[in-house]
DNA sequence: CCCTAATCGAGACGGTACGTCATGTCTTACA
DNA sequence: TGTAAGACATGACGTACCGTCTCGATTAGGG
């Protein structure tokens, strides 16, 4: 994301940063802006509206982002409780998946949740190659390998390969809306990951 | 689909279906040129390329489909090699679900794959709600049924949880584009069902 | 003009004129709502405030007209008002040039005269190719042509100089805004056009 | 103009002038940079791609001159070869008006003419009243009176009328672009001044 | 053998969002 | 305070598709 200072801090390197600075009001209200018309009516949201609710220009939109998608991802990354679970307790692999599994369905469903979202980011890094890199390397990669820290068992590929799985049944459910995201289903899904590792 | 004249048959509640016929061979030419453009250039692929493609009206299409997105799966349906995996032999659970994921993931990769395509319908659905049931309706679920059909032992909420997660794991990694599609993820994968459907 | 139907008869290699006629009252709208806006705030005419006054769509403006400027020409020309002086009276020809030249005055001052637009679209042509030769042969040349035929001496170079030089005089003050366009400034172009044109 | 420092020496009457004084290769850089962008490529000068030429930032422009048109006739009027012809000769009046006319139709025609810039300050100044006055005072009045100068004969309102027609004459050739800047062009303008002057 | 009705190719239509461009102002750090 | 750099709010532009509508022509039964 070109919006992250952080990861080009000010090296040896750099140009002399000339010129007015960045206006960092207006990249949070443009964040904010995009967040709330994408959680409120995501078909509706549109750059401009995005641009009229920050009190912003359309053009300082696409100075920083390339389309109204990174800006919702932006925004989405932005927030505290977006936050990836990592503390799942000391019970056994199966336990701590499944308890993993719950808090992430807990996130995308309900009224207030980021399935919506998220499912739309998803279906636009199909058809927007550049979005695609940042969606893949800010959402998608981190949660994996969070996930993957909790996998002590196993060889790497059988591992990466659970990781898979367990994101997938996820995925597949939220994306297609034929079963629900229930405890239940973390449950079984935490069963085939944990089979599979131990799986000679 | 709109498009198949089977399912509603000249039945006698049927109205007397008077005025000029069904012109066949547009909707031949129409599902066609989809399919060609659609592979060849899917962002490209208009309403309207596809109309001056197949010589036919805008209008003649939006008579018997109603987006773009319906041509296509139609298209996609109706070809030979869609048909769905039903013989995988008769060894054990494991292999066979291997040998369905591995002749699955034939269809979508490689250069005349049908991958892109699958994606951008699976992405279109996330933002229009009718084709979402079409698309579920007509190609996932019956691809679920022949996959659960492979599944001879455990309750049927673990089966339903197995093919789940066969084919989240699949879709994951054709979506996100993260891993390969080969043949030891396919073991992988039919492993950790494999070890769900037997778990106690 | 492509507006201009009259100018390409149904001759015999025009096409077949298939697909949905074009909407004449949509054209008289368009036409209509440019005149309107352009008379009351030019500045503020833009192709969507015309779009919207009419109740069309902007595609629709540009599908016939290359830019607002010759919406507003055309609607310029349709009016009748705007009809070139021809009746000057039977007296002696400078009576007769100082009787045209004051009554093309009046179509260009007061409140509700044409001036500020004219000298818009004549601001307009010198920055655009095409619409200057459209200026040209549709606004410009018919009023040469008209001044033309009131000179009845002289030899043709020396009378194409005395038009030039009658309307350049008009211009000339409507662009710069220095002096009257009065009767008496009318009074003596008409006198020096009348001796270039006795000049042995 | 407000760039024209020599008519604001540093006299006694003047403020101090504190802080740091005004840039005076910038000054230059900036008209220099305007006029070889407007003859080069008029529509694709900007004001940023002036300040870039110039090596100079936007503001020291906007600081000085009100617009980019505004900076384009102060470097216009910079340049000597913009100098008002004077020197007529001692002959008659028509041959004295038709050699003014010839000399300044040269500055106009050609490939290194300025006739296209004029042609577009004329044009900006019918939309943009502040520059008006300026192009007015600066450019066409100072025109005006050389050649008023020129008319010995006559009263003063036929000779503002004979300036006007032939400036008018001028103006409106280069405007309209139908016929040539020629000497027989010049002749017949500068006869049909002298019968205006001579008529009783 | 006409009549009624639905289809067809063609293409104009109202509408929405896009991404770009230029303007003139403002803000930073430096001189 | 002037300056180079460049970010900013603003607003118009022209394009691309969408899904609907309207032509005149064609093609079926049903009377």
């Amino acid at each position: 994301m070109p919006a992250d200072p952080p990861s080009s801090p000010p090296g040896p390197a750099n140009r002399p940063r000339t010129g007015r600075a960045r206006n960092e009001q207006a990249r949070r209200d443009i964040l904010a802006a995009a967040l709330a018309l994408a959680r409120h009516d995501l078909g509706g949201t549109t750059v401009d509206s995005i641009a009229v609710r920050a009190g912003v220009g359309k053009q300082t939109i696409y100075r920083w982002w390339p389309s109204k998608w990174a800006v919702i991802l932006d925004a989405l990354l932005g927030h505290a409780e977006r936050k990836v679970v990592t503390n799942t307790g000391t019970g056994p692999l199966t336990e701590r998946l499944a308890t993993f599994l719950v808090s992430s369905f807990a996130l995308l469903t309900g009224p207030d949740g980021d399935g919506p979202l998220l499912r739309a980011l998803m279906a636009h890094a199909q058809t927007d190659p550049g979005f695609a890199v940042v969606w893949r390397d800010e959402f998608i990669l981190p949660r994996r390998r969070a996930l993957l820290q909790l996998l002590d068992i196993g060889r790497l590929d059988d591992r990466e390969a659970a990781v898979d799985m367990l994101f997938g049944g996820m995925w597949y459910r939220l994306l297609v809306g034929h079963g629900q995201l229930d405890d239940a289903y973390a449950h079984r899904l935490a069963t085939a990951a944990t089979g599979l590792l131990k799986s000679k």
